[in-house]
DNA sequence: TTTAATTAAGTAACTGGTTACGAAAATGTA
DNA sequence: TACATTTTCGTAACCAGTTACTTAATTAAA
């Protein structure tokens, strides 16, 4: 491959990380649509979220994937106006919107899954020569969970300073 | 962490590569921010690029780096605005656009350096407990490189139909 | 030598995320 | 009970990337 990234080692790990994450995007965006699926990727999380619990608010959706509210916000925005998700003001306590699937949403579910399914195989596929890196990847999103970039860089800069 | 994403396994490894990616980049930029460095996450990567290089152009970059060539006009831009790089046009070939560093960039390497030195450090500790994570993720690189997640999907959907 | 094809850079519009801010509703407290 | 605080959602502006398109310059070919 003879990628600069990869030769910069731990330098390049951050712009790789991205590029893989986007390349990834970008390749199932291209998929449903050559396809002529009417979703998008991500979309199958909170199918599954909502199909698991029947209804759930934006602030419960952005909580369990870890988004910020306003992601989740434009998500269901664009899903309603597919028509695969609808809402409702909660009676109880006004400021909450109840979403909930749509018929046409679970009509469609079946061939959605399809779809699921084999992306599932492709990352088990791409997964299938690298036994440790979901169990290796999980400790890194622990560590930066428990302090994050930041925190930890500024911490390295004080240690590193040389003590006159 | 209970993590939802987590628990979906295959499903969730996209979402969660991107998750990890994006912490990294903005804790990066909070970081230079916080400090009052009038520099961005990935410059690094074109510093070092026209330290190594002298002089290099748009295309040259976004081949080495494997970013669209848009991306890199962008981040040139930022750069020539903040003073650390500055461009002429080839005389021999017009169209091409020959990049430096400025005066200003390679007085303030110095300081930039121990920043990076640190982020650099940074990423050694969060891999410390995932000794095969680096090689493992080349392999994914090298897979989805050589066949994207789409033509592996498409394949999975051809492959995993029923066969009357 | 003229014309067609290719290459380099720039611009526009979009994407999927973010933070910051604001409004309305619910909750806690003096 | 009134007022302050917190919570929920929505909107705006931003960010770092993308694709699609355009223009200008160079190169290849008829």
């Amino acid at each position: 491959m003879n990628d600069f990234l990869t030769e910069m080692e731990f330098v390049g790990l951050t712009s790789r990380l991205k590029r893989l994450s986007d390349s990834l995007l970008y390749s199932t965006k291209e998929l449903y649509k050559s396809e002529g699926l009417d979703i998008e990727p991500n979309w199958n999380l909170i199918f599954i979220l909502l199909q698991e619990n029947e209804t759930m608010t934006i602030t419960e959706i952005s909580e369990t994937l870890q988004f910020s509210h306003p992601a989740v916000v434009k998500i269901i925005n664009k899903m309603k106006k597919n028509g695969h998700v609808e809402t409702r003001t909660d009676t109880k306590d006004k400021r909450k919107q109840i979403l909930t699937l749509t018929e046409k949403a679970h009509k469609q579910l079946p061939v959605f899954e399809k779809y699921w399914t084999a992306g599932r195989q492709t990352v088990m596929d791409l997964l299938a020569d690298s036994p440790n890196f979901l169990e290796e990847f999980l400790k890194i999103e622990e560590k930066v969970n428990q302090s994050d970039y930041k925190e930890r860089t500024l911490n390295n800069l004080k240690n590193d300073e040389p003590s006159y």
